[in-house]
DNA sequence: AGCACGCCGACT
DNA sequence: GTCGGCGTGCTC
């Protein structure tokens, strides 16, 4: 008797067995349709076995097995398995996740050009005639990467401009020259088409496939079968690209594997960079990680010889690293809040027709409205959250769950009129700018103004063609863009970051500022970076100065040492969410009670509201666990899991599992 | 997750 | 007298 197992999209820990009489072994990772319940889903067969565990009687045959498309590779099964595993995750779930959605729903794209079933011959491609000459530091990396068999993780650190690309550039043309696949991820959509352009006249003749959410079925599905049968030689995208099946797969790239877009934050609550870096393991190929600001986990794999450090330490298009100044505001009396060294550097950027930023992380026009005498605030009637004043279109804008409403008139509850906005966003930065530079062109850049790409192309094109003096924005600019006629970067608003609850935001910051730094000072014009703080003598900002990444992260790992946080130990998150707080809680104090028993070697902290307490009405709790040791961690979750499975829980009750988690 | 079955309140 | 609330149980 036939039995084939079946991996379906349900969060339900375990396979489904179904009758399939003319299956065999070579139908593993093949899609297949099956009756479910009165339904029809389709799911993936992991595995073909002649007897099932379950009453043969209740057994009911398979509709049908795709065999339209090769089976999936047992290497991108196991690599389902791994995540099912490390994030705690129904297999079904992520092997749907995992395939693009077309190809989840049973279905095919049209292939462009005649079917193919099998895999091409490997070429290597014609490689552009003009290289660029290499600096001596990306020489040694591209011939360290070259010098690699099997599997290695480099991370290759380098400032914005230091030619990080070149050395991904020359690493991939080795492997098309061997025939292989390589695959490169980037933490932003916006990030691939610049990135694929930059390939594509690399590599003429090879074929590339992109990968990201933003993409139309047909082409994700196509690009997917592109790479399962081995035609596509380069793969780029965004974090799930990382489940691309790559059957000649001998490189990977992360590029700003520090960034915070690789871990997904619902869902299957992945690490891309950490899946990658498994993923390579498995295959035992090498995995270049690379950015300017490495996250503090892998910089500190690279300074315990686990990683295999690269240093780019200069630009290389000759040119000096921008000055790094730091403003004390706390004797200064601010201009909206601009200090005056900032307005002055304004003043002569616009003089000398160059072009400046201004960089400020909340959007909007001010973060709350308020009624002085009787004590009202914008308020979100869904969240625990203020409603954000957007006068450019007189909205009260909620930011975490998209409520608006009009900007009364009058208070709503004493009828005054004078109300008042509080703080300060880019919007009313914008206005100031304006107001006190008429000459200027002021441009706002930030997810309202550049809300859909089109907008946002159109703003790099006003700003690329020198049609703006002045830039206000969020870190949609710090990211992936170079500027050449920007040669003055404010910062506006950081202090925040560095008091912080979240251990990571001090972590978050230097990157932040360091990348928006980046931004200036390209081509022969030298760049400025004013930082407005009222903690001038803070470590953060003097390792700033002096451009010193490793200094800074050599500080923050012996805090997170001696305070016992990632790296130095693991953490997984459960988080609940219901109508109540008292649901809420209760669910994870009973989910604490039935961990106790199984907590070796496993520290239980309380259950506690999360920072974000209410959201879309739903009052939110977290538990967070954690261990000095991942097997210890993964055993605890793996048996844990099966309590919480088995816990019922009150009415609307939801929670889930992150492991790693990123936000606190 | 769906989708059933299954017992208690306000409606044609 | 019924429509329907969501509690709980199952899906190969």
């Amino acid at each position: 008797m036939n039995i084939v197992r079946v991996a379906l999209d349900l969060p339900l820990p375990r396979l489904f067995d179904y009758l399939a009489p003319d299956s065999d072994e070579s139908d593993i990772g093949r899609r297949v349709t099956v009756p479910f319940g009165k339904a029809s889903r389709t799911g993936v067969i992991i595995e073909v076995a002649t007897a099932s565990e379950h009453p043969d009687a209740k057994l009911k045959a398979v509709t049908e097995i795709l065999r339209d498309m090769p089976a999936l590779p047992a290497e991108w099964l196991a690599l389902c398995e791994f995540c099912a595993r490390y994030y705690q995750t129904p297999l079904g779930e992520v092997t749907s996740f995992a395939l693009p959605p077309m190809l989840r729903r049973g279905k095919l794209p049209r292939m462009k050009r005649p079917k193919e079933t099998d895999v091409l011959p490997a070429s290597a491609p014609a490689s552009g005639p003009l290289l660029p000459q290499l600096m001596a530091a990306q020489q040694a990396a591209v011939e360290a990467i070259a010098g690699i068999a099997g599997f290695h993780t480099l991370l290759l650190h380098g400032v914005t401009g230091s030619g990080k690309t070149e050395v991904y550039l020359r690493a991939i043309d080795a492997v098309l020259a061997r025939g292989g696949q390589a695959l490169m991820l980037v933490p932003e959509i916006a990030l691939t088409p610049q990135l694929e352009g930059r390939v594509a006249a690399r590599f003429p003749g090879a074929h590339i496939v992109c990968a990201n959410s933003g993409m139309a079925d047909a082409a994700r599905a196509r690009g997917f079968i592109e790479a399962l049968t081995g035609r596509a030689q380069i793969v780029l995208g965004t974090r799930l690209a990382v489940f691309m099946p790559l059957p000649r797969l001998q490189l990977i790239i992360v590029d700003e594997e520090h960034d915070a877009s690789f871990k997904q934050q619902e869902g299957l609550r992945y690490s891309a960079r950490d899946v990658a870096v498994w993923r390579a393991h498995q295959l035992n190929i090498p995995i270049v990680l690379g950015s300017a600001t490495p996250s503090l986990e892998t910089f500190h794999h690279a300074s315990t010889g686990r990683y295999q450090m690269l240093e780019l330490p200069e630009r290389a298009v000759a040119e000096a690293m921008p000055v790094v100044r730091i403003i004390d505001t706390r004797r200064e009396k601010l201009q909206e809040g601009l200090c005056a060294a900032l307005l002055a550097g304004l003043q002569q950027r616009l003089d000398r027709g160059e072009q400046s930023l201004v960089f400020l992380n909340r959007r909007g026009y001010a973060p709350v409205l308020a009624c002085p005498p009787c004590g009202w605030i914008s308020r979100c009637q869904r969240c625990a959250a203020n409603l954000v004043l957007h006068l450019a279109d007189q909205r009260l804008r909620c930011h975490h769950c998209g409520f608006e409403a009009r900007v009364p008139r009058a208070c709503p509850d004493c009828g005054n009129v004078d109300l008042l906005p509080f703080g300060r966003g880019t919007q009313r930065l914008e206005t100031m700018l304006v107001e006190r530079f008429p000459e200027a062109r002021v441009l706002r850049i930030d997810r309202d103004s550049a809300s859909t790409p089109k907008k946002w192309q159109a703003l790099l094109a006003t700003i690329h063609a020198g049609e703006a003096d002045i830039l206000v924005g969020t870190q949609m600019l710090a990211k992936g863009h170079d500027f050449p006629l920007l040669t003055l970067v404010g910062a506006v608003g950081a202090d925040a970051a560095l008091f912080a609850a979240d251990f990571r935001a001090p972590e978050r910051l230097f990157a932040q500022l360091m990348q928006v730094g980046g931004r200036s000072g390209r081509a022969d014009l030298p760049g400025e970076v004013l930082i407005q703080t009222e903690y001038p003598d803070h470590p953060l900002y003097q390792a700033l100065v002096e451009h010193d990444y490793v200094r800074f992260a050599r500080t923050q790992l012996d805090e997170r040492r001696i305070a016992g946080f990632p790296p130095f130990s693991f953490q997984a998150m459960l988080r609940a969410e219901a109508r109540t707080m008292e649901q809420s809680l209760a669910f994870l104090a009973a989910a604490r009670s039935a961990a106790e028993a199984l907590a070796d070697g496993v520290t239980l902290y309380d259950p506690v509201p999360m920072r974000l307490q209410r959201l879309m009405t739903l009052e939110r709790g977290q538990l967070l666990v954690e261990s000095l040791s991942r097997p210890a961690l993964q055993a605890f979750l793996t048996k844990w899991m099966e309590q919480l499975y088995a816990l019922k829980m009150s009415g609307g009750l939801r929670w889930h599992l992150d492991v790693d988690p990123l936000e606190f």
